[in-house]
DNA sequence: ATAGGGTTAG
């Protein structure tokens, strides 16, 4: 090894100070003294101090030490003040350079240590087995490993090499720094083999994932402690290996050794990580039956364990049952909500938080920005977007601004999103991916596109999710040639295989274009099996191009595919009805009474004032639901006057025939939109979010509303969104 | 006076 020595190293006498306290046990009872081990603010600090000025004690080594220590290491205490009151003393004995460095330590400016070593060393005073540990773990957190090679220098001209603590030091300082090959002579070189030293160099190895070599270490250890154990569990359920982890507590438990805190929460995060719900339960009951104190930190890990295995009840149980809950318990249920698609109750969860005046941070906004995307929830969005504003600096998580741009695109203020997108100062490939799906959601094809080769030119590299964004692009904008270049250039050029997403544009793409034949190719030369939302899309352009042959072919696959779900009948209903085949509607209809299937009803949902209103088919449940329907009738009037007429053959099954023009427009969508016209300022767009597609009549009927009302009306539906507006759609009526 | 555990959220 290659150590060098630049700092000059006294080996004088030790170095005694001129005076000699007084007695002790004077001192340590001494009032001013003893207060400073209860004192908890500065405040209460400078009054001391001035008592043990008056009182003359600062002149004693006793008091000058004590109050270094509290102001360098107590949490109460200010390593400024401490500096302050080092200054004031004449000569400084070693324990209380020692202490001095040590408090250097343990903040995050680690050469204030180096340079009090230094001037410790020019002072005259020679470093002990006390000073190494404490410079040591400051020159672990320096960038350079040159400091601690020169130290390590200093430790064996003074051969402190031996000291156990010095030793560990040593191992964990060149740990932390990478340097694994010189952690390990110094390891093999010394005869120490306790637990500790073993302990430092396994997670210097765990760190780097090399944890076939932490392992043999681990099974060398003559006697493992607690915290080789959990050296080892922590670091396999860190690098991911989950079985393992949980496969060495198992063995902690054979050979008896008692788990704690540390222990308990990193095997609940493993089990969570790996969905072992039956470990995590007997986790759960190991602490009640040995009434270990349910704290905070193994609750939160308990629930994100039950919710990541979705377990939701249990993990609002254990949450409700906290009395003092912290952020992250707070984030961790959140997270838990949206994570299994509860997103109401994730925003009613941020509100209780936002009422006991909690503050979020960007954590909490990763998990409540998908849930206003997913429910439309535009005003919450847009006061979280100015509270990160606010906090810019402090909250600069690109993840959020990323996640802000996917919330208002999801939200249909596309606008708002390419704001966001444009002030963006650092961008991840992420970012370009939320921009591109956003323009293609809302049918800015062309502007997508183009966004995609800035992308390029900007040195990202496309993924999977971009070409999402980008088939979907051409799918939408019925860009057949471009989507073909498009769907090549990704296998060819950036070596993506498609996935199941990629053929559901493609499909969806030819499909829309009525070419059967291209669309029959492609599911033919897929190397996976079509899912149901493929069938399903191609059904959906038979439905267009009135292909009722090859719809039920599509039909048969996915009756075999998803027996039970009704979306299929009912789309085969609409095919035969749009046909005229009504034989076939009825038997349809026969089949689903006599399976009991119930068609997912049509949920529209509007924001007003920050409140999210929902609507079902022929909703009553609204308070204001006269003035709703009101409106509807005039709607009605209005549109017939226009010269809107129905086309009855999308019709719900279990409908009467007489009834089929009312359960029209009483559609959820129609309701959202009579609700936003009542409680909105003339002018001002109407955002609504619906659970299905629109159907063809609904969207006939938005655009002379948007035309009639003079309202621009912002659809987003199950595939995409339509922007109505003066009597159009953004769509050009192919969705 | 000193050493070893990436404790829990995205």
């Amino acid at each position: 090894m290659v150590v060098s020595s630049t700092f000059p190293v006294s080996l004088s006498p030790l170095h005694f100070l001129p005076k000699s306290d007084p007695p002790h046990n004077l001192l340590q009872n001494h009032p001013s003294l003893s207060h400073l081990s209860k004192c908890k603010s500065i405040e209460t600090l400078k009054q001391i101090h001035s008592q043990i000025i008056k009182t003359g004690l600062h002149n004693t080594q006793f008091a000058q030490v004590k109050l270094i220590e509290f102001c360098a290491i107590d949490p109460y205490g200010s390593l400024a003040y401490a500096l302050e009151v080092f200054k004031s003393i004449d000569e400084p004995n070693r324990l209380i350079w020692n202490t001095m460095i040590r408090g250097q330590s343990l903040c995050s400016y680690p050469i204030v240590a180096i340079e009090l070593y230094v001037g410790m060393l020019f002072s005259g005073i020679e470093p002990n087995s006390y000073t190494f540990p404490f410079i040591l773990k400051s020159c672990g957190k320096l960038d350079s490993i040159n400091e601690g090679k020169q130290i390590h220098g200093q430790v064996l001209k003074l051969g402190l090499e031996s000291d156990a603590f010095v030793h560990t030091s040593l191992i964990t300082m060149y740990a932390q720094k990478g340097e694994l090959g010189y952690a390990r002579l110094v390891f093999d070189k010394s005869c120490l083999r306790d637990a500790v030293s073993f302990t430092a160099l396994i997670t210097g190895y765990t760190r780097r994932g090399l944890l076939d070599d932490a392992r043999g270490l681990f099974d060398e250890i003559p006697v493992r402690d607690v915290v080789s154990w959990n050296a080892m569990i922590a670091g396999y359920a860190q690098s991911g290996q989950f079985e393992e982890s949980l496969a060495i507590f198992r063995e902690m438990r054979r050979a008896e050794v008692i788990p704690n805190e540390r222990t308990l929460l990193s095997v609940v995060s493993a089990c969570a990580q790996s969905g072992s719900l039956e470990l995590g339960n007997w986790v759960r009951s190991w602490i009640e039956k040995n009434s270990l104190r349910m704290n905070v930190r193994i609750v939160n890990a308990l629930v994100d364990m039950y919710s990541k295995c979705g377990d939701l009840d249990t993990a609002q149980n254990l949450f409700e049952s906290l009395s003092r809950r912290d952020l992250i318990s707070w984030n961790v249920m959140i997270g838990g909500y949206t994570h299994n698609s509860h997103y109401k109750e994730a925003l009613s969860l941020f509100r209780q938080m936002q009422q006991l005046r909690i503050d979020p941070n960007e954590v909490t906004f990763l998990s409540i920005l998908p849930a206003c995307a997913y429910l439309g929830a535009l005003d919450l969005g847009k006061w979280i977007h100015a509270y990160v504003d606010k906090k810019r600096g402090s909250l600069t998580n690109t993840s959020v601004w990323t996640s802000l741009i996917d919330m208002y695109a999801k939200c249909g203020d596309i606008e708002a999103a390419k704001q966001v997108f444009y002030s963006m100062e650092t961008r991840h490939s992420a970012s370009w991916n939320a921009m591109i799906c956003g323009l293609a959601m809302h049918g800015s094809a062309n502007e997508a596109l183009d966004l995609y080769s800035k992308m390029i030119d900007d040195g990202f590299q496309p993924d999977q999710i971009t070409f999402v964004g980008v088939l979907s692009a051409c799918s939408h904008g019925g860009l057949v040639e471009l989507g073909r270049q498009y769907f090549s250039c990704m296998i060819q050029d950036h070596d993506i295989s498609p996935k199941l997403q990629h053929y559901g544009c493609m499909v969806d793409l030819f499909g829309r274009a009525g070419l059967f034949d291209e669309a029959g190719t492609l599911l033919n030369s897929m190397e996976m099996e079509p899912d149901s939302s493929i069938w399903g899309s191609l059904l959906a352009a038979c439905k267009v191009h009135k292909n009722v042959e090859l719809a039920e072919y599509i039909a048969r696959n996915l009756y075999e595919l998803e027996p039970d779900n009704p979306g299929v009948y009912v789309l085969m209903s609409n095919i035969y009805a749009g046909a005229g085949r009504w034989d076939d509607v009825a038997r349809i209809r026969t089949l689903l009474n006599d399976k009991g299937m119930k068609k997912v009803p049509g949920c529209t949902s509007i924001e007003v004032d920050s409140i999210v209103h929902e609507f079902l088919v022929a909703d009553k449940s609204h308070p204001q639901s006269k003035d709703i329907y009101d409106m509807l009738d005039e709607m009605d009037r209005l549109l017939v006057m226009a010269g809107h007429v129905s086309d009855t053959s999308e019709v719900l099954y279990d409908m009467d025939d007489e009834w089929k023009e009312g359960a029209l427009t009483h559609h959820s969508e129609r309701l959202a939109i009579a609700y936003g016209l009542i409680s909105t300022k003339p002018g001002t767009t109407i955002r609504i979010v619906k659970n299905l597609r629109v159907c063809g009549n609904c969207h006939s009927a938005t655009k002379l509303i948007s035309m009639i009302f003079n309202r621009e009306i912002i659809a987003r539906d199950r595939n995409r969104f339509h922007h109505f507006k003066n009597g159009s759609c953004s769509c050009m009526d192919y969705w």
